[in-house]
DNA sequence: GCTCCAGTACTCGGATACTTAGTGTCCGAGTTGATTAGG
DNA sequence: CCTAATCAACTCGGACACTAAGTATCCGAGTACTGGAGC
């Protein structure tokens, strides 16, 4: 999985500890937890082509939540970042070379592949406890951890 | 994900269908679903290591199934052919930078970065389902839609 | 003093190189079976 | 005819290229603020 994902999430907690009045850019976020600036600012790019981020150009620019933290689950980032398509493809190779059975009937799709549907049913728990958890629980749970991180990124902000 | 996963469970069903007395080389399984032999011969490999398969050398010989099939859950053919790391790795960002907090006290481990935490249970959701299936149901459930399959086969390796 | 304007600094956004993992191929070590010469 | 040695063919196994995705970087278009000139 795109490394990209872990900085995602990291970024819009961090974005919601900022608060939702001004905006961060994605250079003040790298260099929070010293990642590569650019490459940040592509994934944030995918977040607010996603709807999970809105961005605004020019100074006091940068990027901040689009909608409450409690309605972006780990689903939407990991989607937004890593592409909608799902990791296991079926290639239908059964349909290849003189395994071939009876060239696919008209309603057979990939579900009938008794190989992918079993991937295609795990991959779906996944994605089900990925949709189920919403990044303000992350939230919540990392202050509980450490309660002055926001207190301390407000600050550093302020100073920048 | 890699795609030879895919070809290593089709594999497999076909070793059952083949017959557990004679062994069938990778060329004869690649050309059965017209793969590259070589690169399927990799992945059969992988299986043969992780214990899935034995493998004997010389004339009449090839990979053969070392233990039922029903002892084989899709989560060993995975783990086999992409390694047994997990897809998301938390690079503990949130210790680099100016956002490093205290520095990670000592029973403190990766486990207590929420995100982290979250990521892993999501993904102990799908390895769950994985090892819940074993390939034996796939194979019946194969034989299900297409129940003259396993005698095409036996068929066309006695022709070979 | 107030308004308007030009300039500047800063932001995102996409286009452009570089690196790693995945994909594909090739050749050698080893083994089995067949063939042939000898008893 | 039976036995033993040689030979050839076939297998896996790992070492060697090629390709695509992921990683990282740079530069341009556009915007908001700052400073100053004019009224």
């Amino acid at each position: 999985m795109s490394e990209g994902v872990e900085w995602a999430l990291h970024s819009c907690v961090n974005l919601a500890w900022s608060g939702p009045d001004r905006a961060v850019s994605a250079a003040r976020l790298a260099a929070w937890h010293d990642l590569p600036a650019a490459y940040l600012n592509k994934q944030l790019q995918a977040l607010a082509r996603a709807g999970i981020l809105s961005s605004s150009p020019g100074p006091r620019g940068g990027f901040r939540l689009a909608r409450p933290l409690a309605a972006v689950s780990l689903m939407d980032v990991v989607a937004a970042v890593e592409g909608p398509e799902e990791a296991f493809r079926c290639a239908e190779i059964r349909r290849q070379g003189p395994g071939a059975g009876e060239p696919a009937a008209d309603g057979a799709a990939a579900a009938d592949c008794a190989i992918a549907h079993a991937m295609t049913r795990a991959e779906l728990a996944w994605r089900k406890a990925l949709a189920a958890q919403n990044l303000d629980e992350i939230r919540q749970q990392a202050e509980r951890q450490a309660p002055e991180a926001p207190r301390r990124l407000r600050a550093w902000l302020a100073a920048q």
